[in-house]
DNA sequence: ATTCTCGAAATAGTATCCAATTATGAGGAG
DNA sequence: CTCCTCATAATTGGATACTATTTCGAGAAT
């Protein structure tokens, strides 16, 4: 009985398995930049750094192929994979669609608790100067929005979403203006919820995925030219 | 030089990995309803059925549940995913976003190949009687209506979403009159992309893909009533 | 009838081995 | 010197055997 209420302590929620461990430390390296696009994914070398056998390793490669951040190619290996801008702008596109959607639903639901969580995703934004997790705070202050809306997949979907773009948006210097010009918006988005405002806040975040969207790509073909004059 | 080009007859591209294949075949299985939600896939039985090791097996169930085909739970193994019908009909609110959006983009840039190809699938769907695989001739023929919009990703995810809930169309008695009605339906958004008229083409795909989702939802609401009443 | 215990069965993970393919690099032909 | 060839090393893909946990159900004890 004692010994049972002991194992109840940790609840099975929390027990995760050793791939799903994998899974998110791969996924963090390669959203800070930590595993650069394009590297490689050296199955022994991997599996010996992280203290762990190839069977759960292979698992989480290929959990996070499904997501579309790595690809694999036959007996080739897995390589971090690499969006072009067209496919980066895409990203975004399905951003607009699905989270404008999301927010008008949850809108009228959001609790206290979710404004509260919201706010507080704000405020450690601010403090943290650390760039690196960004886009984590970014994607749930996002989900604290919309969760409210009750779309457990198309939630789901959209993290996915989130994290093949973040890297990109990581990887822009993203001066501190940029950042501060986000925060500002996620307040506006933030106000405009708490006053069950639909129209003005999904149109707000509306044109805050769309000029994200622009400065990234424009920024991407600003590192373009600087790159052929590199060659130059 | 001879082997070499005795090499290239079958293209690098079809190779596939045994774990892809092993996923194709699990997921037909799926969605043909071989596979019925709940059902647990015991790795032992299903690696000595599919004559292969538990290596590729395990990666297969990893990249099924990523899709949401499957969920796994701790020591306790994967079934086949079961989806409510709030869960259904956020299927049907992404695909209204996202394909209306593809669609819009698509019909300017489509080709007579494009419309040749949709043509030929509406053909097959006619006559084929196998309700079995009318969930993947339906997407190949959606896939084509939007392949020219170029959207690689977000294809690649509404895929993905077909998937999802195909089982729940093709469970569903899907009487002749609905299949006649889902060809006229694919005909007319056919024609209107011929005609390059994107405004009515999108809207007889928005009030497609809403009149399906009706259906599937009445439809499962009468099973639940159809449940009740064998239980009393 | 309820609870407890124990053993069977399944999953999770490790270690090791082999096959197939790709990458590499030294050496030779032009 | 460059390009091609071919043997060899490195890597992935896959199979097998084994151990450790955990779940779950049958039967025993109360």
């Amino acid at each position: 009985m004692i010994s049972n209420m002991a194992k109840e302590i940790v609840p099975k929620s929390v027990r995760t398995s050793l791939t799903e461990q994998i899974t998110t430390e791969l996924r963090r390296r390669i959203l800070n930049g930590q595993l650069a696009e394009g590297t490689t994914l050296r199955q022994e070398r991997l599996a010996t750094e992280l203290g762990v056998s190839r069977i759960p390793l292979r698992e989480a490669i290929r959990h996070l192929e499904a997501e579309g951040l790595v690809v694999s190619e036959l007996h080739k290996g897995t390589i971090v994979s690499c969006l072009s801008p067209d496919e980066l702008e895409e990203l975004f596109g399905i951003r607009m669609r699905l989270e404008t959607w999301l927010f008008e639903a949850a809108i009228p639901r959001m609790s206290q608790a979710d404004f509260d969580q919201a706010e507080a995703l704000i405020e450690e934004a601010s403090k943290t100067g650390d760039v690196s997790n960004w886009g984590e705070l970014n994607w749930r202050f996002h989900e604290a929005l919309y969760r409210a809306s009750g779309s457990r997949i198309t939630l789901k979907l959209l993290r996915s979403v989130h994290d093949n773009a973040a890297r990109y948006v990581n990887l822009q210097l993203m001066v501190m203006q940029d950042v501060e010009r986000e925060l500002s918006d996620h307040h506006a988005m933030l106000a405009y919820a708490r006053l069950r405002d639909v129209e003005r806040g999904v149109d707000m975040l509306r044109r805050h995925i769309a000029r994200v969207s622009r400065n990234l790509m424009a920024s991407l073909s600003r590192g373009a030219e600087e790159g052929l004059k590199h060659i130059a």
